[in-house]
DNA sequence: CGGATGCTTCCGCTCAACGGAAGACGATCG
DNA sequence: CGATCGTCTTCCGTTGAGCGGAAGCATCCG
């Protein structure tokens, strides 16, 4: 880097990233020596950076000095198309789907071998469960993860299962064979179910949402209490859910932002422009 | 900057922060040269910049090469304390308000000037409305806005009024005088109140969730069609949904990761390390 | 085919970034 | 109360990472 030490070939965009990457689920508050250790940075040079990432609230500070993700980063993340689009038009699906059962609705995507969970509704009533908005979890042992998995193409499937499987429960699938079976069941059956293999006490359904060659992979899923049998008699309205989704999807293909967005009224906060 | 011209004093880390400033709500999907227009950077500049952060997966590129906010910035930015605090927490009690109403449920907090939407319910049934999660709407003429307002300090309140209030409808309260008159009404009820003045046809009724000295400013409101005369009559569910959202608030006030998180699943993809 | 527009690569110059070291601060301890 | 430790902040001389104009490509259009 421009200086005069330290590891070169480092960009100082590649720094402040890997600031950003330094926060996650279990640590989304760090001290500036924490989070100069969990980036690999010097500390001064975290210092400096994280003090520009402030100015532009990128970061943002507690009472006590530690550091958050700040409101503008927040901000900035929601333009995703995940957030922009996929979220936007799903979530009255969503909703509907709460009405109905109260249960736990999930809409995850595919990314890399994780299922992503993209938006959660869940209400008081509804069992709790550990997915987040945001995180990351396997797609053998989640409803919304084998829906994902089991329409995925076959080499794709093929290098999942290489992989280790990590075991949550003892009904986590996690023997190879097994796995393959039930992801050739659940596309026979045109749903995915778990049962228990996540978390004991909770089950669910999940359906892909059909997409076009190329596009991302998306699902819909509901998790409920493992007492209620019933399960497959909501695939039905999940499925009329996910249909409904993609034909939302594909006729906004492309809208330049979407909705009714007339021009927007002036702004004052949260424009402080760049740090330096 | 490390180089040979330009206009010296802006930082690599201020130009990488004004790329991702470039996109908003209008313009979420951004080719390199418009990229670089609002930016204000070079082209050639723009161009390494926005690679690296493709690299990091903080832009994504179309399948027509423009760029917009990629996964990992959306991941990032989930982090915060607007959604990983206050909207977990609040999302239950919203859930309940909309199982009650089936109309558009808000959460909104104050950053600068504006009415920061931090978390919107909507159903099929609810009022079309220009709201989004993430936009900021002006805090005269929104229900979630003139909650937060009314209840802010004084000096804050003149401060406010002294700046130009844009009309958006013939009902919009664009003068200072009635303004503040309506703050005091709002404060003494308790509750604020909108009719048609921000769109035509829809009106809206929102409480202050109460809040320790020095803690951000949150209000939760209701929008819906502007033929439902009886909106008072939902002010105390309201009313109760916000004071619930507080304690749970002040209950979690220290905890490290929200909610029951036992450690994750390994995670397999979008950990690319940093850009170089 | 000429011209306009937008994307990508090249490369030598230079100053922004670097980070060790030292200072300030605060808490804990004997 | 002085010593010790951990954390945060500031300073400053050195230098290679960053710079961006310019040239090279790739499209599109009349």
């Amino acid at each position: 880097m421009a200086g005069n030490s330290g590891k070169p070939g480092q960009s100082v965009t590649g720094k402040a990233l890997a600031l950003l990457g330094a926060f996650d689920v279990m640590h989304p508050r760090l001290t500036l020596s924490e989070l100069a250790r969990r980036a690999d940075l010097p500390l001064a040079t975290t210092h400096r950076l994280a003090g520009e990432l402030e100015a532009w609230r990128a970061l943002d500070r507690d009472d006590d000095g530690r550091y958050r993700i700040g409101l503008r980063l927040w901000e900035a993340g929601l333009l995703a198309p995940v957030s922009s689009r996929l979220r936007e038009i799903a979530l009255p699906f969503m909703q509907d789907l709460y009405e109905a059962t109260r249960e736990n609705i999930h809409l995850a995507v595919r990314d890399g071998f994780d299922a992503l969970y993209v938006e959660k509704l869940s209400g008081h009533r509804s069992v709790p469960i550990i997915s987040r908005i945001g995180t990351r979890l396997p797609m053998h042992s989640t409803g919304v993860g084998k829906a994902l998995l089991a329409n995925a193409e076959r080499a794709f499937i093929q290098a999942y299962c290489e992989r280790p499987l990590p075991r949550f429960t003892r009904y986590t699938i996690a023997e190879r064979g097994r796995l393959l079976r039930e992801l050739r069941n659940t596309v026979e059956r045109g749903y995915a179910q778990t049962n228990e293999e996540m978390t004991l006490g909770s089950c669910s359904v999940a359906v892909p949402v059909p997409s076009e060659q190329g596009a991302p992979a998306i699902s819909l899923g509901i998790v409920v209490h493992s007492v209620r049998a019933d399960l497959p008699k909501l695939v039905p309205t999940l499925r009329s859910a996910a249909d409904a989704v993609a034909l939302r999807l594909t006729e906004t293909a492309d809208d330049p932002a979407p909705g009714f967005l007339h021009d927007l009224p002036p702004l004052s906060a949260g424009n402080g422009g760049g740090a330096g």
